[in-house]
DNA sequence: CGCGATTTTGATCAATGTCAAAGGTGGTGG
DNA sequence: CCACCACCTTTGACATTGATCAAAATCGCG
């Protein structure tokens, strides 16, 4: 019940404050002066209940999103009808996009849970972009950051067999989940998707998903519940999703779990 | 014989000419004097002979490039030591990178063929996007078009069976080389890939390639040979692949194929 | 001519998809 | 509170795609 929800309306002064922590956000790199400054060029806050859309395949949204709060997925519809998940987006993540106004996105942006969102309409985020060319910087940045984990997505579905594929997509979820928000001790986290949309991102069936999340259970490596995750080997887990330890997380839980430093 | 390798030293006020026609091209959204603009920036022109690199994963280039001639590959190698092949990048276009001077790349970059690049250095790109802001939006766009390959691959190679993921590649590849280049009229145009190359591409093994090879073949549907590729069935080949015809060089050759116009 | 890389072919095997069906779960309306 | 419904999870039997292994044939090239 609105684990990850949204209870109540945002506060508008908060919402950008939320965006300048983790790697993975616009306003990271920026000084707080320079966060007031983006804020102002934010045409709006959006608020999408769980099941909705930010935008769907061939719109002309117009506009770029930062997600505040809450889970989405970026995915495409095949021509037979087949759906992928393409990424998903977190809190404090800006969504990929075509900035060319009038041009239709060849994905749909739908919410996992209640989601709130900044809004910049096109022609404010061309003009923050003039004003402010150190931002276009950032913002290429961050491009290339998605861009990068397609890449790594296309090798996973690619090469890995169904348990590495498994692994590695929840892995990553709970990197980009520690990424911005503190740990909270346990290797466990929230995540709000069913066996059909795990199906549905790594190229598998949804039944081979089952079967591979029951084997994962029975071998004390991790457990996908309801909607949480909870890891109980996470060495372990890294190593069969062929991740290396060192590059992740390596201060707040590999090590810890593992022990085994590089030293 | 260098078909499409460099027989001699590139023409330095040429280069950035080449870049200035295609959908895909830094330069193409720009006025003539805009590209003098940006090549005063360029800091050099690089060649490299088929087979050697641009850069290795784990260089750290803090340099971008834009493709002159040749074609060349991204690709990671992955723990077990599998090559995937990520994305190919054609003359006219750019390549992407991590803007962040002293980070890692992800991923290498080879030639597979006599190749030449326009080297912006990190310091020199950073300068022209502060002192060319519309530059910035430009550049964000072709990020976003590589980030949109990038997902194509991977519903490619997630969810298309063999067959119709080797002719949704080759139909890409066709599409890309006649975005820029004139057409010339027959459905056939050069493609410097091993079916090795496009196993890791596609992620299938090379015998499996091999077989799907043939069965096009015998199928009268496309040939690939030596480095070229016949297109036998330009209509049958869009209907396999996967891809919607009108959005498909609609003037140059698949209405004229087809016959089957939008009225 | 000889060598390495590439293409080709065949036989066999394993991973994963498909089909069918039974439980669970939560929400909704009566 | 119950009945019902949609969706999700689970399980089993079977089919199929594509991987693997092995080995020839071919090609480009020095």
């Amino acid at each position: 019940m609105g684990r990850a929800g949204l209870v109540k309306p945002i506060d508008p002064g908060k919402t950008c404050l939320t965006c300048t922590s983790g790697e993975g956000s616009l306003c990271a790199p920026l000084s707080e002066q320079e966060v007031r400054t983006i804020r102002a060029y934010r045409s709006d806050v959006r608020t999408v209940p769980a099941g909705g859309h930010l935008y769907r395949q061939s719109d002309k949204p117009g506009a770029l999103f930062s997600i505040v709060d809450g889970w989405v997925m970026l995915y495409q519809v095949m021509e037979d009808g087949q759906r992928q998940i393409l990424d998903f987006a977190l809190p404090g993540e800006f969504i990929s996009f075509q900035p060319v106004t009038g041009v239709e996105v060849p994905h749909a942006v739908q919410s996992l849970t209640d989601v709130a969102a900044c809004v910049f309409l096109q022609g404010s985020f061309e003009r923050l972009l003039r004003e402010h060319p150190n931002l276009g910087a950032a913002m290429i940045w961050l491009s290339a950051r998605c861009e990068a984990r397609a890449f790594e997505h296309l090798c996973n579905v690619s090469r890995r067999p169904a348990r590495a594929r498994l692994m590695h997509l929840v892995l990553e979820l709970f990197y980009r989940v520690n990424m911005r928000l503190p740990r909270t001790g346990e290797d466990a986290f929230f995540m709000p998707l069913t066996q059909r949309h795990l199906a549905d991102a790594l190229g598998l069936s949804v039944e081979h998903v089952n079967r591979t999340v029951r084997e994962l259970r029975q071998n004390g490596l991790m457990e996908i519940r309801n909607r949480e995750v909870v890891l109980l080997d996470v060495a372990g887990c890294l190593k069969e999703g062929g991740i290396d330890p060192n590059a992740y997380l390596p201060n707040s839980f590999s090590a810890r779990r593992t022990g085994a430093g590089a030293g």
